[in-house]
DNA sequence: CCTACCGATCGGTAGG
DNA sequence: CCTACCGATCGGTAGG
């Protein structure tokens, strides 16, 4: 029951922010009264936080794959590194609507969740980055940390507004998230090394079209590479 | 009065959301009585779109200055293109939060507002983009219209989220947006050309250093090129 | 632009 | 996990 409630609060504040989303509005998701949701958590404070710790708990089974990965400054590193990143948030577009929201809503509260949480991979992604940078794989005036940063917000924020905008890239929903998708990783990979897609990425951005099968919670119909 | 009580709205909307900012708060921000709010405003829904409204009128302040310049595919005018974007955001970051926070709570009332602001806008761009790649300019697997979106909710988003992360990247406030707006302007660059930026392009990235100081409203020290 | 007031809903508690 | 209830606040209105 308790994870039944922590479900329906991320779908409804992801969906309408945690000061629109009433304890009753979640009670009535999950069929029992208000009271009762608040005997499994003491206070909608609490739930907020136990939604936003759910949430970051997931990015920890992610964050090892890439720490504890190679250091190794070639392109194939970088490329599964932003696969990852979008991933994360393509399987699950209420993890981006949910952290984007935190971001806006509570930004002070907000830097000791990315100190835990994003500090210490930033400053991996930095270091891999500058090795790079130095050994000329990757682009010289790049700003590594501004860099790691920026494809984070991107993916986050383009996958969490995505529903508002998707019909301007295509009429078909499907079609627009594969272009949505392939085009960031496109603007990663020339962000990063400059020139023309290399043939292992072109395999990366392969994969994102079998992956957006789960990019959305609606069933979609099958995607052709 | 009607324009102190929008300006007022507009901050704390743009801080909190619309749903959690409430008549009275707006109210007391003003030094009025919430009756009088209602007088200049019917609803609270009117004032939330009279607010929208305002926003992208302003759009269109900046809007004749990139469809009516000459449509050549220079990268001149692509660096054009993108300075006016992220100045648009930078210089009220409010206008950036406003924008995220609606795209996030109501999806389909958005659509017609991008479909009026936002798509003869991005027509333009992506037959700009598609002469440049015709012509060898651009790098030629880059998809235009995606490619326009992209750095449009790039732009928008973390501007609207940078008071979250911005101490990721330097513990000087002011260093932070350089580089961040720096790094975004070179992303622009070689996700389109792909090589090294330009020497042109670093005059661009410089006029941001002086455009910062209307980054936020706060009194920022004057930042050295 | 104000005072005074409305019903509805908010988060939360008592008690079983 | 429920019924029953609390004071506070919500958006909005009447009337001046």
């Amino acid at each position: 029951m308790r994870d039944q409630i922590l479900r329906e609060a991320t779908r409804l504040m992801a969906a309408h922010g945690a000061n629109a989303t009433s304890v009753q509005s979640i009670a009535d998701a999950v069929g029992i009264r208000k009271a009762s949701v608040l005997y499994h958590f003491p206070s909608k404070e609490a739930l907020r936080k136990a939604v936003l710790n759910e949430l970051l708990y997931r990015w920890n089974d992610v964050l090892p794959r890439l720490l504890l990965a190679p250091s190794t400054s070639g392109q194939d590193r970088f490329e599964a590194i932003i696969f990852e990143l979008m991933s994360f948030f393509a399987s699950e577009p209420d993890r981006a609507r949910l952290l984007v929201r935190e971001l806006l809503d509570r930004p002070e509260a907000m830097e000791q969740y990315l100190k835990s949480y994003i500090q210490p991979w930033l400053h991996v992604v930095t270091k891999a980055l500058d090795e790079g940078r130095r050994s000329g794989v990757v682009q010289r005036d790049i700003d590594p940390t501004a860099f790691a940063l920026q494809m984070t917000v991107l993916s986050l924020s383009s996958i969490a507004t995505a529903d508002s905008w998707w019909f301007l890239l295509d009429s078909d929903k499907d079609t627009a998230k594969v272009r949505h998708l392939t085009e960031l990783a496109r603007m990663a990979h020339a962000s990063l090394f400059g020139a023309r897609v290399a043939p292992n990425a072109t395999r990366k951005i392969g994969s994102f079209e079998a992956n957006t099968e789960a990019y959305d919670t609606q069933s979609l119909r099958s995607i052709k590479g």
